[in-house]
DNA sequence: GTAGAACGGAATATTCCGTTCCGCAAGTGA
DNA sequence: TCACTTGCGGAACGGAATATTCCGTTCTAC
């Protein structure tokens, strides 16, 4: 029977997947601490149906953390394309860093407690996305567009702060975040005299 | 019997009063749904000597914010005076927001639920601080030292991103802090083009 | 030596939250 | 029409976290 012409209960429950997997994204992207009850009333569905697929909180927010490491991938890979189709750098990093938070997916770099354990159980991928990662920013660097003294490091913490800012609603948060993301990556441009002192190190990730 | 000479028992009560509101700002500074047993604790003191100064949670969070809204004050009027002996703008009002920051005073801005009660009682005061804040903005912008489209209401939401920015230590999150701020306070200069959208309005401010 | 201020920290009370479970409603096949 | 299945809402449960209380002890002043 295709999808498309399912009926009732049925159609039913396909919707409810989909307002699940989203009501996740949007709540938990915002707090990853949120409850789980939360989802539900953002999805504006019960428990049960919740738990009927997905056997626990983990397995939600594990499935939530593959998706942003699809997400990422993908962005990557589209960011390196243009840069070798020798795209203006500065527009092809700008647009990468806003498609990631657009997406919802720059949470990843909150560090909060709650993910920690996530993060563990997918560390290889994790850390192979993280080299892609560093590849871009550093091609984007050797291009000369980025402020002396700017490091890798700094992209993180500027990610990590940017998820803290939030709006009323959810539109409202993305348009606050592309204003915040705009102020922050001019604050990165070429032309403004070099950075001092040190960025962030890796202890600083274990932190919180 | 003058203060300074007081010893045993009494001086370290008088130790402990200082030492448990240092804490508190360290503490809550950072994450302001802390429990007040990590606040004894950073403090090295028992929940005892807690409760013998403040009747509750709340009324300890009450004091920490009257106290923030005093720093703000204080800063504001220092920026004020040295705007009106000509100083440069730029100067003026980077020093201020760095001396909110390193003051940890910058997480009123962050808009934690556990605080919205608490802001709700001394409503009023927080008005007039509020006011004052944006005339200085006012000030420092009709300098011509910011950039065109830039408003108010950006500088609570970069606060409030650089909230989220922490490290490994308490000096640590300074350093972090520090440079976030450099950076994004250069994403504010008058050089860079003009800011387009809208920036975050009142009611964004009520939410989360 | 004694009263009482101040304290540390265990005990208690309360809240929060993940998970389970029960009864109902809607579709499905005979 | 009538079992039967599937999916669901939401109240109920249990345990962890945490605010608050309380008790026994220490120390100081007189």
């Amino acid at each position: 029977m295709p999808t498309a012409s399912r009926r009732g209960r049925a159609a039913e429950a396909l919707r409810n997947d989909e307002r699940i997997i989203q009501a996740a994204r949007s709540v938990f992207g915002a707090n990853p601490g949120a409850s789980i009850s939360e989802v539900g009333q953002a999805a504006g569905v019960g428990m049960s149906a919740l738990y009927r697929r997905y056997a626990s909180k983990e397995e939600l927010l594990t499935a939530l953390l593959d998706e942003a490491r699809l997400t990422y991938e993908r962005e990557i890979d589209c960011a390196q394309e243009r840069l070798a189709a020798s795209e203006d750098p500065w527009a092809v990093y700008s647009d990468f860093l806003a498609a990631i938070v657009d997406a919802n997916v720059h949470f990843v770099s909150a560090g909060t407690p709650a993910l920690a354990t996530i993060f563990e159980r997918r560390r290889t991928q994790w850390d192979k996305v993280t080299d892609q990662n560093r590849a871009l920013f550093t091609a984007v660097r050797d291009r000369g567009v980025l402020r002396a003294g700017a490091e890798f490091a700094d992209i993180g913490v500027l990610l990590q702060a940017i998820s803290a800012v939030r709006g009323e609603s959810q539109t409202r948060s993305r348009t606050l975040r592309r204003r915040t993301l705009t102020i922050v990556l001019d604050g990165l441009r070429a032309e403004l005299p070099p950075l001092t002192g040190t960025a962030a190190t890796g202890v600083d990730y274990r932190a919180t």
